[in-house]
DNA sequence: GCCTTTTATGAGATTGAGTCTCAAAATCAA
DNA sequence: TTGATTTTGAGACTCAATCTCATAAAAGGC
C-alpha cells in the first residue's frame, strides 16, 4: 500500500467513512496527476477506464482528500466576485473570515517587498499578484 | 464633478466610449460602497432607485471601471477550481508566466512567517492562504 | 453464507454567478 | 433632423458546482 493510500485509509477510518471502490479509483487518478488539475479533466481521465464513476462522487471525494491533507487548491477563489474601489485608497491585503465572510484589511508593503525580492531571485518580472488569506476572525473565534 | 468621475470620463473619452445614464448611475452606486461589494448587492442597491438598469449593463460596466483604474477585484483568481497534491511536497509559491504559462515554484517560508505576524496583529487565525504571482519569466523577458 | 442497518453511489435535476443575444433605444456628429 | 454607431434591457444561455433520491454497496451480527 502506497503511503498516500495509508493516509487516506486512516483518514476515512478516523471519520467512520468507508474505502469504497469509487473512492479508491478517484484517489489513484488524483495521484496520477503530477500537475495542477481541474475536476472536469479528472472526470474525463477516470471515465476512460471507469465509465460508471459519477461526477457527483468525484465532487464528493475531492473535499475528503483536501481534508485528509493530501491535496489542496492553491488557487482557490471565493464563489462570487467582490470588488472594492482603489481610487484614492492605499493598497492592502485581505484576511477573509471563512465563517462570517468579514474582510479585514492589512498593509501590504512588507509582502510586496518580499515578493519583489523573491521575483528578483528568479529573474521574474511581477505584473500582478493575488493573495487571499482565509481563516477565522477574532469575533468568530470567540463564539 | 468629483475626481473619480473625471477619471472615468477621461477613460471613456480616450476609448471612444460614451458617458451614458446607466454608466453614470453605476459609477455613483459603486462609489457609495465604502466596503467590498459583490455585483448582486450592487444590482439590488441600484434597483431601489433605478428599476430599469439591467444586470447585463452592470456586468458590462464593471470591467470598464477596473480598466479605468477605479476599482479592482482583489480576490479574483481563476474561474474554476484547480488542485494539486501536496502530500510529500513542500509548500511553495507559484510564479506564473503570462507569456508562456511556465510555473516557477519558489519557497514560501518567509511569506508564511510574514503572514503569521500580520494575522496575529489582527487576532486572525489563518486557515490557508493562496498566492498567485503573475508576470514574465526570465526566458520570455530575453525574447 | 444470510439478514439488517447504515452509508455511499449514479443519474440527472437544480442552482447561481456570470455571459451572450438581439431588437430597440440612446447618443452624437454632421 | 438625420442616420450611422454605440449602448441598452430582458431574458436565454453556460457551466462549474451542488443537491435529490431511489438504488446499491458495505459492514457487522448471526
Ligand atoms: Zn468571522
Ligand atoms: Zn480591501
Ligand atoms: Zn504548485
Ligand atoms: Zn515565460
Amino acid at each position: 500500500m502506497k503511503s498516500y493510500e495509508k493516509v487516506f485509509v486512516d483518514f476515512l477510518k478516523r471519520n467512520n467513512l468507508k474505502l469504497t471502490h469509487p473512492r479508491s479509483i478517484i484517489l489513484q487518478a488524483v495521484f496520477r496527476n503530477h500537475d495542477h488539475f481541474d475536476i472536469e479533466t479528472l472526470y474525463d481521465q477516470i471515465r476512460v477506464e471507469h465509465k460508471n464513476v459519477s461526477r457527483a462522487t468525484i465532487y464528493r471525494t475531492i473535499p475528503l482528500l483536501v481534508e485528509a491533507g493530501l491535496i489542496k487548491n492553491p488557487l482557490r477563489q471565493e464563489s462570487k466576485d467582490r470588488y472594492e474601489y482603489i481610487y484614492g485608497h492605499r493598497d492592502h491585503l485581505h484576511l477573509v473570515c471563512s465563517k462570517c465572510s468579514k474582510i479585514i484589511e492589512a498593509g501590504s508593503k512588507q509582502i510586496e517587498k518580499l515578493l519583489a525580492e523573491i521575483a528578483q531571485k528568479h529573474d521574474f518580472r511581477i505584473e500582478e499578484y493575488n493573495l487571499v488569506v482565509s481563516g477565522i476572525c477574532k469575533k468568530c473565534l470567540n463564539k
